[in-house]
DNA sequence: ACCAAGACGAGAGTCGTTATCATCTCTCGC
DNA sequence: GCGAGAGATGATAACGACTCTCGTCTTGGT
């Protein structure tokens, strides 16, 4: 669950290597996704850098977040509530998924071995080169049952 | 996956039972979906219902699905495209999940039991009570790799 | 420093979804 | 069956997330 702290550094140069230039939006967007590693929205990200003093456009944090979807180096999440949410995706192939809570909108993210086991075996069953997968639970979270 | 025949009863059943009424557009939506049990987008529904020569407007095809989805009769899957789609949920307990093809924009469900062993751990450990969870699969397809 | 390609920001536009409101209809008590 | 009121419906306006467009600015190679 841990973005390595080298992230950032190997998102500019994959972005490089993509042969794409270094804009002042990629910077800006890559480094607030380094600070906030899980399920920042588009307008999070938006918010946070104009905050930050930085002057990124929203249609340029679209695009950024299109571009490193795109290169694998960031992954998109759906939660189920309309908004798109990005955060950023290891390169060691460890990756996390979601459990909501239906009372207090609490997200938190957990992995699980078996999981992706029985998510590759599915895929082989019907023929399919899983290139992602997303998995969201939902439920009641211990203090909101209580 | 095949939805009981006896579906679109249980479901308008279940409506009275809350203490709703029965509506001409609540019975043109539960019989609409139960003619196509997998992935029916609330445009989809809308067009159907038309094309058969019902008078439904949007906002109802979204209240009734928003209804039908607090009763869990009805079991609201997102696929990434930013469209919410809807399926009839059997009242077994037994419910599928999806794979999405990247190439072709195919859609498959699938069931697994390791799947939903594996998720239930996960709630389980997480100290969640589980009463969703939505899986889709990303990747591409056997026709489209070739 | 110059220049072309590319990146950027602002704002308009698109589209799925939700809220509003006047009208209609179902259900219950008579 | 009938009337009344609560609830359901449909048209349309409003909303919000996201995308497109376009003119300007920056980057990186020369």
């Amino acid at each position: 669950m841990i973005v390595s702290t080298a992230w950032p550094d190997h998102a500019l140069a994959a972005l490089r290597d993509a042969g794409l230039r270094s804009g002042g939006a990629r910077r800006a967007v890559v480094a607030h996704l380094a600070r906030h590693d899980c399920c920042r929205s588009a307008q999070e990200i938006h918010d946070g850098v104009r905050a930050e003093g930085g002057t990124v456009g929203i249609a340029s944090v679209y695009r950024v977040l299109d571009t490193l979807v795109a290169l694998r180096l960031v992954q998109r999440v759906e939660l189920g509530d309309g908004v798109a949410r990005f955060e950023p995706s290891t390169s060691d192939g460890h990756h996390h998924h979601h459990v909501v809570c239906d009372g207090c909108g609490k997200v938190e993210p957990f992995s699980d071995n078996a999981l992706e086991h029985a998510l590759e075996g599915v895929a082989g069953r019907l023929g399919f080169a899983m290139d992602a997968h997303e998995v969201v639970v939902r439920g009641a979270c211990d203090t909101c049952r209580a």
